[in-house]
DNA sequence: TGCTCATTTCAACGTTCATCGAAATAATTG
DNA sequence: CAATTATTTCGATGAACGTTGAAATGAGCA
């Protein structure tokens, strides 16, 4: 994943109403929601809904598919998978285990905790 | 993590020099790195790095401590995980299997959260 | 065809954001 | 003490954002 394709897709993510939208659609399934449930779901204006939903889908967080009169959205695990690692790419100069918890390193070190500095 | 948090968090990340400056400090480790090796690293002004620190650190990414004339902030990656967990949380319905990748799908459970401070 | 349902488009509003220059603060050195 | 280095604060500027209301499109049904 590219720089603009992470702020575009973080940018996507860092609002309220779409942050619900698109964990709806994460939890939901590959097969997603037709965008009038998730108005109702998430007591959203069938405008704004469809506002956010463009973000989400210029980020290439979600896909939309037509069918009859409902347009059903449904998240992009690939985009949500190259995101995530994105961010923790290359993670103390590749010492994943100092940073990662176990389940997200290749290999399965024991994870020492270590003292946070002052924020 | 409460959703405010993460809205923070990826505000704080959906900008181009910010995300370059966060992903710096993950990949530089625990021990972190003084503002002014950051700033020449990445070409920028004092105060505008100051300025972006300063929205990172509100989001509980990075802390700070200081190192005689420098200020040595550093990735928190508690937080990172935390944000991670939180966009993954349940997805697709608890059978993660079908959108992560293998070494992500032993994610911390949802029912394990916390109650945290508000900043 | 006319009608209804589901969703989208458009224009406008007030708010928040990132960057800049200049000045201020904090810690060290002479 | 004064000078230097490292970083932060302040005030201003133009751009982007989220919400609203009204109108428009597209698909199915009588």
């Amino acid at each position: 994943m590219e720089k603009s394709n992470a702020v575009a897709a973080l940018a996507a993510l860092a609002q309220d109403k779409r942050l619900d939208v698109y964990r709806l659609l994460v939890q939901a399934g590959p097969d997603g929601l037709p965008a009038g449930h998730v108005a109702a779901a998430l007591k959203l204006a069938p405008n704004t809904l469809t506002f956010h939903f463009d973000r989400l889908r210029g980020a290439g967080l979600v896909s939309v598919r037509r069918d009859g009169r409902s347009m059903i959205y449904a998240a992009r695990y690939d985009t949500m998978n190259a995101l995530l690692g994105y961010l923790t790419e290359n993670c103390c100069q590749g010492r994943a285990g100092r940073c990662l918890p176990a389940a997200r390193t290749k290999r399965t070190p024991a994870t020492a905790r270590r003292k946070e500095p002052v924020t």
